[in-house]
DNA sequence: TTAGATATTGAAACTGGTTTTCAATATCTT
DNA sequence: AAGATATTGAAAACCAGTTTCAATATCTAA
């Protein structure tokens, strides 16, 4: 289904409102580069909407992770990133401590491997983060 | 190496002194039960030293992570933890979000296939998080 | 041992991303 | 169209973490 009716079905169910605002910031963070936090968006953004606030932004990426449109990040710098969910569904990261370079990954063995050992202490995953540190192709022969 | 010691050492190569507030934190730190934060252990150590502040407390757990004798790590709620490094080794984490409970795993082959994912993308890891976050045995049957 | 050089300390101020407040405005329901 | 309710943007508050600074402690070299 398409992903502005997936918010707008998600706003009715929970008896908040559709704006102009939420449909602008839906659509630039749909065609933004991924990773993006909020501060990105709404310089992006303030091109074109220049009365957009900061707090509506912030306040609709919010929305949008609650929603399952978005995927919140956070590698370390201390900011918040979003995402799109991919249909294709999940992946995982490998960040670049140098250049800030972001590399996806999908290993089903290690998802197969991370369920099972859940298993064993009767945990029960609602979901993970897994990240890579360390220096890209690029930055690693100095 | 006795863990004092290599404190010890670590500040003399860096040329910082040896003072009674880091040899005191170093102590609480290394009997406090693990993923403190800085806050839980300046509590703990007000008790018997109401002088010490929470700036040194902190400064002091950012060099034990620097020395490689204490972890950071950060579970999703805004503050650091730390934990005394493991003479066993690296280790992972599963996290309840309903009660806290942190249970700690490790999974050789994971490890493996994350180095063998990371070598496709000439990504060299310098290090990694890999956390599960959901509902303990005890809050999983709510 | 002592004097000078240098680092550390604790309290308080500051930082920066995030969140909240609030009065004005927009949306929704009848 | 009017009333009820939610949203908005600007500014203030929040909060873990970091920095500042004057007083103090540690270290080094006579
Ligand atoms: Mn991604
Ligand atoms: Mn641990
Ligand atoms: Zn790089
Ligand atoms: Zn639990």
């Amino acid at each position: 289904m398409d992903r502005v009716r997936i918010f707008s079905d998600y706003l009715e169910r929970k008896g908040l409102k559709t704006t102009n605002q939420r449909n602008v910031i839906l659509k630039a963070f749909l065609n933004s580069r991924s990773h993006c936090s909020t501060e990105d968006l709404y310089l992006k953004l303030r091109k074109k909407h220049p009365r957009i606030g900061y707090a509506t932004v912030h306040r609709t990426l919010k929305l949008l992770a609650e929603s399952g449109i978005a995927i919140e990040q956070h590698f370390g710098d201390g900011q918040a990133r979003f995402e799109p969910a991919r249909a294709d569904g999940h992946h995982d990261h490998m960040v670049c401590i140098k250049c800030g370079l972001i590399i996806e990954f999908e290993e089903p063995q290690i998802e197969e491997l991370q369920k099972q050992v859940a298993e064993v202490h009767h945990f029960k995953i609602s979901n993970h983060r897994h990240e890579l540190y360390g220096f890209c192709f690029r930055c690693a022969d100095k």
